[in-house]
RNA sequence: CGGGGUGUAGCGCAGACUGGUAGCGUGCUUCGUUCGGGACGAAGAGGCCGCAGGUUCGAAUCCUGUCACCCCGACCA
């Protein structure tokens, strides 16, 4: 491409809303424009990126033994009342109707439309496996759009899906699937980790986050300084902790605590470390239909982590609760026990099941019981994990340490299990010619978050850093000065011989000044700038290595020669 | 959805308190001089001051309403 005839417009100052560099130099570079929140235009080289990325999916789905299709954005309304999910998405779902009163839905994700692709067309256990995905636009109306191509409302998404027969076939395809974005990624050149996941309400037996390591990022995860391992904050657990606190030798008694509510005036007050103390955190638990308080009871030392505390209740989400709420339930906040405590939902954290010299709440004001024994629970008391890891924590799979860091969600990929077969009954018949719901699996990746990701990862304070393999333009041919016919001539043949060569080129020909282009080509990023400039007169042209920063004087003569040689 | 902020030329901003010819920087056009790190000079083009009402002889400016966008939080298979 010629610069001169590029739609690229470039500009000096930052938009004045962006925040983060991706969206600061995305819009600067002339990548993308914003058209309303969190819809944006992509231009020329914001579209060549898109590409790029999407080529690299499409191979490694074709390698996977994955097949491309593509569903209808626009999807009925029906569809989305079979699953139950035009409730539970809300207001996400952009609706409208068509001329005939019709109400449809523009796609946020697309099991529905995929599952009603192949229910009825794939029918015997002999047709499976299947791996059907696309590369679309999906659109979700959220409520917050921000960050550029972060969280846009459009958005380009990867969207797999997989039909078993089994969920030892399903388990398979996953790790298969699991091993094909990992080599995406790799070949994108970011920074990882595959992290485990709360697979949230879409439920299934387990999900695995891809996330490009940022400290930009929206979620937090826990990383092992030693292993692989890595889990979501929100599904982080630990190993068995190296060190315990010694414990309070004490027999069971009730003491008098006045005023002493918090976990740190209670541990001070005893002189024990807050690992023996029992922390009672109360949440409104709301249902689909209804809700209650709940008590989740954990060690003082832990914090309640609340997406665990959801899924351990059951609960569609966990609001706050007042102290009047509590004691009209005839609870004692500050003093809040669980022995003896009656008509409350109660939830124990795995970490305190038998545990012993306890100090916890009496449910009586200014009283605590020492010296609890908490095997004497009964035996239907629900127990299941609620603590939050911190940093420092045992690794769960190798006993190293573990660190948080932040990471951008690229992909999810989820054992649904049969989790929508079921209810949109799409059924095979099975080697006994008994009807089946598909086992399913599904596997998103936001292709333009990636684009994003991309760029908050490689940056620096000139503008953009392109991967080799994301690049819109791998390599641009500078002439300094235009007017200069030497300069220009040996640009065109190398332009031409690039071009020929099958190497993603531009060609800076404007008639502007050195400093000028050279912050351009820094700005939108070029991998390599070819410099063909005063240096010639010398026969010398220069390579210009955007990442590493360095210029390298080449003799001109040899120029095609050393950046094929860059090329690798 | 709760809290905060901003809407004036393509972009970034001033002007508003104290109502009276709409400004600056950048970008754009033309000419000349420059030509290795966003050059200089000269001459130009470009605005429904977010929108709608109101007050006033007169509103970018004061009042009311409304819309849009951004930030923090809630939310986000």
């Amino acid at each position: 491409m010629r610069f001169s005839q590029a739609f690229v417009p470039t500009e000096k100052e930052a938009p004045k809303d962006a925040v983060l560099p991706s969206h600061i130099y995305l819009t600067r570079a002339g990548f993308i424009a914003q058209v309303a929140s969190g819809l944006y235009n992509y231009l020329p080289l914001g579209k060549r990126v898109l590409k790029k990325i999407e080529a690299v999916i499409n191979e490694e789905m074709a390698h996977a033994g994955a097949q491309e299709v593509e569903l209808s954005f626009v999807t009925p309304a029906e569809l989305w009342e079979e699953s139950g999910r035009i409730e539970k998405f809300g207001k996400e779902l952009l609706r409208f109707k068509d001329r005939k009163e019709n109400l449809f839905v523009l796609g946020p994700t697309h099991e529905e439309m995929m599952v009603n692709l192949v229910r009825n067309r794939v029918t015997s256990y002999k047709q499976l496996p299947l791996n059907l995905y696309q590369i679309k636009t999906k659109f979700r109306d959220e409520a917050r759009p921000r960050f550029g191509l972060m969280r846009a409302r459009e958005f380009v998404m990867k969207d797999g899906y997989s039909f078993h027969a089994s969920t030892e076939d399903l388990d398979r395809e996953f790790a298969a699937m699991e091993a094909a974005y990992k080599r995406i990624l790799e070949r994108l050149g970011l920074d990882f980790r595959i992290v485990e996941a709360d697979s949230g309400a879409i439920g299934g037996s387990g999900s695995k986050e891809l996330m490009v390591i940022a400290d930009s990022g929206e979620d937090t995860l826990a990383v092992c300084d030693t292993c692989e391992y890595g889990a979501n904050i929100e599904a982080a657990r630990r190993g068995e902790r190296r060190t315990v606190p010694e414990a309070p030798e004490a027999d069971f008694n009730k003491f008098e605590t006045p005023d002493v509510k918090s976990i740190g005036e209670l541990a001070a007050f005893f002189h024990v470390d807050p690992y023996y103390t029992l922390k009672a955190v109360a949440k409104r638990a709301v249902y689909e239909d209804g809700d209650e308080v709940v008590v989740f009871f954990l060690r003082g030392s832990d914090e309640l982590q609340e997406v665990k505390a959801v899924n351990a209740a059951g609960a569609l989400d966990l609001v706050d609760v007042g102290e009047e709420e509590l004691v009209a339930l005839g609870l004692v906040p500050g003093f809040i026990g669980p022995l003896d405590l009656e008509g409350v939902r109660m939830i124990f954290d795995e970490d305190v099941r038998d545990a012993k010299q306890m100090i916890c709440g009496a449910n009586e004001k200014d009283a605590h019981f020492v010296g609890v024994d908490l095997s004497v629970l009964p035996k239907q008391t629900q127990y299941a994990e609620l603590y939050e890891v911190k940093a420092g924590d045992a690794c769960p799979q190798c006993g190293g340490e573990l660190t948080f860091t932040k990471g951008i969600e690229v992909g999810h990929i989820f054992k649904l299990g049969t989790v929508y077969s079921a209810p949109l009954k799409a059924e095979f018949l099975n080697e006994n010619g008994k009807a089946e719901p598909f086992v399913m699996g599904t596997y998103g990746m936001g292709v333009s978050r990636l684009v994003a990701a991309v760029i908050e990862q490689h940056h620096d304070d000139r503008g953009c850093i392109w991967t080799k393999t994301t690049a819109p333009y791998l390599v641009n041919i500078m002439v300094s000065n235009v007017k200069d016919e030497a300069q220009m001539e040996l640009g065109e043949e190398l332009y031409a011989a690039l071009r020929a060569a099958g190497v993603e080129t531009m060609i800076d020909d404007r008639r502007e000044r050195f400093g000028f282009k050279m912050k351009d080509a820094e700005l939108i990023g070029f991998p390599l700038t070819v410099i063909i400039g005063k240096e010639l007169a010398n026969g010398n042209i220069q390579l210009y290595d955007r990442a590493a920063g360095e210029k390298t004087d080449v003799p001109a003569a040899e120029a095609y020669t050393r950046i094929t040689e860059w090329i690798g």
